[in-house]
RNA sequence: CGGGACGUAGCGCAGUUUGGUAGCGCACCUCGCUUGGGACGAGGGGGUCGCAGGUUCGAAUCCUGUCGUCCCGACCA
């Protein structure tokens, strides 16, 4: 490709409405352009990278023994009825009615179309394991879409779905996808960690997310700095902290004037913190109050919260009203003398707490020398809080670390969620017909493009891991008026070509200068410069856009010597 | 959905307070000159000032409504 033919408009300004570095340079770079609010379309330059990032995945999945497959993104809700989540999917799916009035959404996922297409056509276990899929643009309402490909409401994933006989066969299953999924990332250039995580509503029992570590991510995610576990924040287990031993004293009812948080308490009962238990009040989309309690100091997390409320689906801060039917009081809320049957959760941490403070439920007034052990009846005591820096392993007690990440993949168990609930059957070796088990797969590929510009670029812009690049080498001609300057480029141009390489000739009749900082810019590897320098000294001029390092190859030997350097990029 | 900010040429912005008929830099087109890190000179094209009402002799500017965009939060496979 010669840039003279090439559509790359780079813009020497950063776009005002963009904010995160990797929106900004994909939009300088001329890469893509915003269409509308978290839609956008891709240039010639990123959709380059866009394809040889699904080629990746493409082979790692078929590699795997994945079979790439097209489903409709235009799906009937009937399918969705059978599973249960048209009702409970919300305002994220994009729904839309044709001139029958039958209704259809523009596929968020595809459990429900895969489920129904291997239901018709698999019958036996002999045609067990299948593992199908597809590189597809997904639609998600997002409530706020941002940060350019980062959070869109249109974008492309690669979507794989496994059938399984049994769980074993599932297991398996799951054991190809984490590992290719490894490959796939590794072979994009990025630094990665897969952690576990929550299967929120897509239901199943296992998952774990590819974060690729960046400070703009919108993932945090917590790991041992001794052992290998990695888990999200609102997935990472946490042991109970056990309490300094104390004598245990009687209960008291301490008056507390206007002390609605915890530090208001603390402080003016002279106490630590930590000696606190504070209660977090929510509502279940049933209006059904669940009450949480954790230690003053820590935080609720609200996913561990939801799995402990049998069947809700979402929460909600809890209404005055909903409290006060429990004899519960606002800003003074206690786990003693509630109403019977009040679904009360109590942290681990808190269960071994000694002589600590909590509400009366009665407005001003706090109990002292609260012992849960001794004081609390008809609690669900389970881990509730949220993890933090320096927080213990939960399997070898060694400190914890956060950090930020961008999730690019996901991969999970489903089990039978959906086969069972739509009637996806096959019969095994005994004759007997079992739902499949399944397991599903996914990879942003426009997210995985913008978490390797997060993590790979400088002052000049963009600087692509070889495997992604729009190009791997680009050939630039100083003076493109200078003819023995431009068949020199062209020649090299030529041989590169001839090897395979992926080279783009900047052949423009622009100044030395403006290519060199368009280059720099969209971030090819390796640039080879053809000016009056290295024509009169007979030398190929070859610099590395991430190190700086310039290299004077001999002309006998050039080309073998460029390959042996991209090689390391 | 709550809070905040912003919509003026492809991009970045000034002009709005105090109403008088739109400007700067970059980009673009032509010519000249220049060619190893975003040159220079001359000439030129492009904007119903987001949209719709209203006030006024007159609105980018004031008023009302509406749409869009961005940020923070909530939310999120």
């Amino acid at each position: 490709m010669r840039a003279t033919n090439l559509y790359a408009p780079t813009l020497r300004e950063t776009p005002a409405d963009a904010e995160v570095v990797s929106h900004q340079l994909m939009l300088r770079a001329g890469m893509m352009r915003k269409s509308a609010n978290g839609m956008y379309n891709f240039l010639p330059l990123g959709w380059r990278t866009i394809r040889k990032i699904e080629q990746i995945i493409r082979e790692e999945m078929d590699a795997a023994g994945g079979q790439e497959v097209s489903m409709p993104i235009l799906q009937p809700a009937e399918y969705w009825e059978e599973s249960g989540r048209w009702a409970v999917y919300g305002a994220e799916m994009m729904r839309i009615k044709d001139r029958h009035g039958h209704e259809y959404c523009l596929g968020p996922t595809h459990e429900e179309m895969i489920t129904a297409l291997v239901r018709d056509e698999v019958r036996s276990y002999k045609q067990l394991p299948l593992l199908l899929y597809q590189m597809q643009d997904k639609f998600r309402d997002e409530r706020r879409p941002r940060f350019g490909l980062m959070r869109s409401r249109e974008f492309i994933m690669k979507d794989l779905y496994s059938f399984d006989k049994d769980e074993e066969g599932m297991n398996q299953s799951y054991k190809k996808m984490y590992d290719a999924y490894t490959k796939v990332f590794t072979r994009c250039g990025l630094t990665f960690r897969p952690v576990e995580a929550d299967n929120g509503a897509i239901g199943g029992a296992h998952s774990h997310e590819f974060t690729v570590l960046a400070e703009s991510g919108e993932s945090l995610i917590a790991y041992c700095t001794k052992c290998d576990y990695a888990a999200s924040d609102e997935k990472a287990e946490l042991l109970p902290i056990p309490s300094v031993e104390d004598e245990i004293k009687p209960l008291e009812k301490a008056e507390t004037p206007n002390t609605t948080t915890m530090e208001d308490v603390a402080s003016f009962l002279q106490v630590p913190i930590e000696k606190t238990i504070k209660a977090v009040a929510y509502e279940t989309e049933q209006g059904q109050l669940v009450l949480a309690f954790v230690r003053g100091d820590h935080e609720v997390n609200e996913v561990k919260v939801l799995h402990q409320a049998e069947g809700a689906l979402e929460l909600r801060m809890a209404s005055e009203e909903t409290i006060s039917a429990v004899g519960g009081c606002v800003g003074y809320i206690g786990p003693i003398g509630l109403k019977e049957g009040t679904l009360v959760l109590v942290d681990a941490t808190v269960m071994g707490m000694v002589n600590a403070v909590t509400g009366a439920n009665e407005a001003g007034y706090h109990f002292k020398n609260v012992n849960p052990r001794r004081d609390f009846r008809n609690v669900i005591v389970a881990d509730l809080r949220m993890v933090r820096e320096g927080d213990a392993c939960p399997y070898c007690g060694a400190p914890m670390k956060m950090t930020r990440g961008i999730e690019a993949g996901q991969v999970f168990t489903l089990g039978t969620k959906y086969s069972a609930a739509m009637h996806a059957t096959f019969l095994d070796e005994s004759g007997k017909e079992k739902p499949f088990v399944m397991g599903c797969y996914g990879i942003g590929v426009g997210r995985t493009m913008a978490a390797a510009i997060e993590q790979n670029n400088d002052a000049d812009g963009i600087i692509w891991p070889r495997a992604i690049a729009p190009f791997e080498v680009v050939v630039v001609v100083v003076n493109a008026k200078n003819e023995k300057q431009l068949s020199c480029a062209e020649e090299i141009y030529s041989e590169l070509r001839k090897t395979g390489a992926d080279v783009l000739l900047d052949d423009r009749k622009e100044r030395a200068g403006v290519k060199f900082k368009d280059c720099d810019l969209i971030g090819y590897p390796l640039r080879i410069t053809v000016g009056p320098k290295a024509l009169e000294e007979g030398i190929i001029e070859v610099k590395v856009r991430r190190t700086g390092e310039v290299f004077s190859l001999e002309k006998d030997n050039w080309l073998t010597r460029v390959q042996e350097i991209l090689k390391n990029l």
